[in-house]
DNA sequence: CGGGATCCCTTAGGATACTG
DNA sequence: CAGTATCCTAAGGGATCCCG
């Protein structure tokens, strides 16, 4: 990498000449969620070769952003506190890029750990401090999410097959949820329209839901 | 690029997409300054490769992030409102870039644009706020720059050959100033350190400078 | 002279297969 | 499970040339 340097002493280049290179944001972002072993990374990105997840980890340990960490059985890969300062970044590209998704494209996959940051991008922290504490669990696609807000704090955590009796509102829903963080669809229509299916709890929480969870559609070019 | 698809339906992805390859974050970096030419760019990242830069400026239109726009006489790109949307992305990579700045490279450029978004990424509002208001004059290699810091505000201007009798502090410096913003050195021993040699004004408002602009270093691995 | 397009070469990325 | 090895394609890099 050291032959492509960008020639400049700048910050934003140097962050580029270190985090730049393809798939190697996508691979903080996943890490960013919790430690992950080799096996997650590339179920987490199923379109990475194995050779460039293999490469990129490298690039990002001699970076510093990543540590390779030997576990009871097998190992895994986990930010340093240097990597963990990207999630600023991180979440403003998926603020900004939140905007520029349209449908999803054939072939679209959505993990776990994409809509654990897409959460975490689009929660509002002032609009949650306004608003009672809500545990929601969320059924995406063969994987459920559970959302702890309280007051102006947000806790992901991925729902294994535990007991989902305490929620406060449990949905399904799929990629056009993305409708209701927008705004696209009302709480009301999106049940209407089977955007999202109220699995158990007050369907009125969804309002609460999408004043939680919000990201403002893209302004007119 | 449609061929270049990560295949997840994610903020994060979507920006990457569109905004991700090689170069196009520092032709954001330098749109984001002000509206550029052709010809602007092009020596603002004197290692672009013409053919790269005039891809990538297609490219960002395409994707509804720059806007070419014809002058009286010759033409100008510029960011869109989306584009523009960026800001956050470029500040956080800027400010987290920043702690991983060594020395130089043999043969690494500082550039007018680059300098005002270092600026603009150091710059501490909240400090600032608690401080007068103060204009600085910062000689940087063959150029300058003021910066009108008022409250929680800062304006960055490229200064030409206008007259430069109206700031509180004139100073030159060069890639080392890193160490002043960083609090590598105080700004005592900058000045006696020749990082930053005093041209007009009070050095004690040095202090005040470093105090303004201030980006922590990087945390030990 | 600004604003590119073209050519050729080098290198990184992608797909797949294979191994400690 | 955690990666290498291989082969091929596509993108980046550098120089040069073109056109209004």
């Amino acid at each position: 990498m050291a032959a492509r340097n960008y020639g400049q002493y700048c910050g934003v280049v140097t962050a580029v000449e270190l985090v730049g290179e393809r798939w190697a944001l996508l691979i903080v972002r996943d890490l960013l969620v919790g430690a992950r072993r080799y096996s997650d990374l590339k179920n987490g990105l199923p379109r990475i070769p194995t050779n460039i997840l293999s490469t990129r980890l490298k690039e990002l340990q001699q970076a510093g952003v990543v540590r390779r960490v030997p576990l009871a059985h097998g190992l895994v890969y986990e930010l340093t506190e240097f990597g963990r300062g990207l999630e600023d970044v991180i979440l403003a590209l998926g603020r900004w890029g939140f905007q520029a998704m349209g449908e999803p494209d054939q072939g679209d996959i959505v993990t776990p750990d994409s809509m654990t940051i897409a959460f975490r991008t689009a929660f509002s922290p002032d609009a949650a401090s306004a608003l009672p504490s809500t545990v929601y669990d969320a059924h995406i696609a063969d994987f459920a999410l559970r959302l702890h807000v309280e007051s102006a704090d947000l806790r992901v955590l991925r729902l294994g097959t535990a007991p989902r009796g305490t929620a406060h509102l449990a949905f399904a829903s799929g990629p056009a949820l993305r409708k209701l963080i927008s705004g696209e669809v009302s709480p009301a229509d999106a049940i209407e329209q089977e955007v999202v299916h109220v699995l158990s709890g007050d369907p009125a929480l969804l309002g609460r839901f999408a004043e939680t969870f919000h990201l403002a559609a893209r302004p007119a070019a």
